[in-house]
DNA sequence: CTATCGATTAATCATTTGATTAAAATCACT
DNA sequence: AGTGATTTTAATCAAATGATTAATCGATAG
C-alpha cells in the first residue's frame, strides 16, 4: 500500500522524528539527495530512476513509494532549489540594507558564496530557462514578494542615482544582466575557463572567485560611474 | 536498403544538386533543421525522435533513413553549432587585429551579431558544459587551431599592457570571463531579464543588446584600467 | 513468542521510444 | 507507358524506462 503524503509518515525535513536514527540519513532523504544531485546537474530529461536508486543506494521501487513518481520527486528537488537559490533575498531584505552600495555588496557576496557552496546551482536555474518553464510568481509566496520588494527597491535605487547624476545614464536591464552576469558565467562557463583559459586548479578557481567577491562591486560601480 | 552516407546521394549542405528546387527544401534539410531547432535549445535527452518527425512534417522512419540515428543526427547538428559558434574566431583571425582593444571590438561586436541571429546559440553552449562532454580539441582540425591561436594572442597582449602598467594588475580568466558573461549572459537569461527586469518587448531587447556592442568595450576597458 | 505494520526486495507490467521492415508511392530515364 | 532506383509510408519490433505488485524482512507492542 502505498502512503498518502509524498513524505509518508517520516518528517526527515525537520528531523523530528521520534527515534530519529541521524547516523544513517533515512531512505528518503537518501533518495531525494541523490535526486537534487542528479537533477539540478543534468536536468529531468537526462536522468533515469534508476540513476536516482544506483546513486542513493536503494531499490528503484522506494523511490515510488516514497514520493510517488519521478515527476513529483522532481518537483520537489526543484521547489527546495528554487528557494536555496532566492532564499539569499531574504536575508538581504531583513537586513535592510537601504542603499544601492549596501545591496551590491551584499547580493555579490552571498551568491558568490552559495555559488562556491553548491557549483551545480547554476545548471539548476538553467535548466529553468531552457525549459521555458519559469515559476509564476507567486502573490502568496512570500519568498517572491521578498524577491519582488527587492526588485523594486534596487530598480528604484538606481534610478535616484541616476537622477541625481551621481552615475551614468544607463537603463536598468544592463545592470542587473552586468550583476548577474559576472556572478554567474565563471560558475556556469568553470570547466572551460579551467581548462582553456590557462590551467587553472580547483582551489586558483575557488580563490578567483572570492577575489570577485571584492572585485566585482568595484567594476558594477566603475561601469555605473558617471565620466 | 539504407544509404552508406548520412547524406545519402544528396548534397544539400552546399545546395549545388544538380537540379536543386530550392524552393523546396530537401527533406534531410528540413529533417536537420528541424532537429537543430530542437537540440539546441532543449538538449538531446529531453527531444524525443518523434518531436523532432513531426517539427520537420516527415515520417519517422526518414530520419532514421537519412541519418542512421538520433545519435549521429544529434552530432552533426552539435558539430554545425561548434562551428557557428567558433566561425566568428576565424574571421578574427584572418582580420588579423593586432592590439587588445582590436580583438575586443571585434569579438563583441560579432558576438553579439551572433547571438542576435541565433538566439538559441547560447543554450547549445549550455548543453555542452552541462553535459560535461566538451570537444577535445582536435589538433588537426583548423578551427580548433584558431581558437588556440586566438586565445594565445588574447592573453598575451593581455600580459603585455600589464607589464607596461597600462592596465591593472588582473587575473586573465577575470578578463575572459567577465566577456565572456557580459556577452552571452543577457542571452541566456533573457526570458527572465524581459520578464523581470522591468517589462521589456523584443524590440527594446534587441537595441539595448546592440546598444551592448558599444558598452561592453568600455566597460571591459574600464574595469581593466589603473587607477 | 508472535502478531502487526511499515520498509524493502525481486519480479513484472505497461508505456514510451529508437529503430527496422516491407510495401507503396514517386521519380528518372528511356 | 515501362523499368529500375529512390523515397515515403504504415506497421511493427526490441529495448529502455516509469511504475506497480506480491512476497519477504525487521522492528515493536502485546
Amino acid at each position: 500500500m502505498q502512503p498518502s503524503s509524498l513524505y509518508k509518515q517520516h518528517d526527515f525535513t525537520l528531523g523530528k522524528g521520534k527515534k530519529a536514527t541521524v547516523q544513517d540519513p533515512s531512505t528518503a532523504e537518501k533518495i531525494k539527495s541523490a535526486a537534487k544531485k542528479l537533477f539540478t546537474k543534468k536536468g529531468y530529461a537526462a536522468i533515469r530512476t534508476r540513476d536516482i536508486a544506483e546513486e542513493a543506494g536503494i531499490n528503484l521501487a522506494l523511490l515510488n513509494y516514497y514520493f510517488r513518481s519521478k515527476k513529483k520527486l522532481f518537483d520537489l528537488v526543484m521547489k527546495e532549489n528554487i528557494h536555496l537559490f532566492l532564499g539569499a533575498m531574504i536575508e538581504n531584505i531583513n537586513n535592510n540594507p537601504r542603499t544601492f552600495d549596501e545591496q551590491l555588496d551584499f547580493i555579490v557576496d552571498h551568491y558568490i558564496d552559495l555559488l562556491l557552496q553548491n557549483p551545480d546551482l547554476p545548471f539548476f536555474v538553467l535548466n529553468l530557462l531552457q525549459s521555458g518553464k519559469l515559476p509564476a510568481e507567486d502573490k502568496d509566496d512570500p519568498l517572491f514578494r521578498n524577491i519582488q520588494q527587492l526588485r523594486n527597491s534596487f530598480l528604484k535605487n538606481i534610478q535616484q542615482a541616476m537622477e541625481k547624476g551621481k552615475v551614468k545614464n544607463i537603463h536598468p536591464l544592463h545592470v542587473i544582466a552586468n550583476m548577474m552576469g559576472l556572478i554567474i558565467f565563471p560558475f556556469i562557463a568553470r570547466s572551460l575557463l579551467m581548462a582553456r583559459a590557462g590551467h587553472i586548479s580547483r582551489k586558483e578557481f575557488e580563490e578567483l572567485m572570492i577575489e570577485r567577491k571584492k572585485l566585482i562591486p568595484e567594476w558594477i560601480r566603475s561601469i555605473m560611474r558617471a565620466p
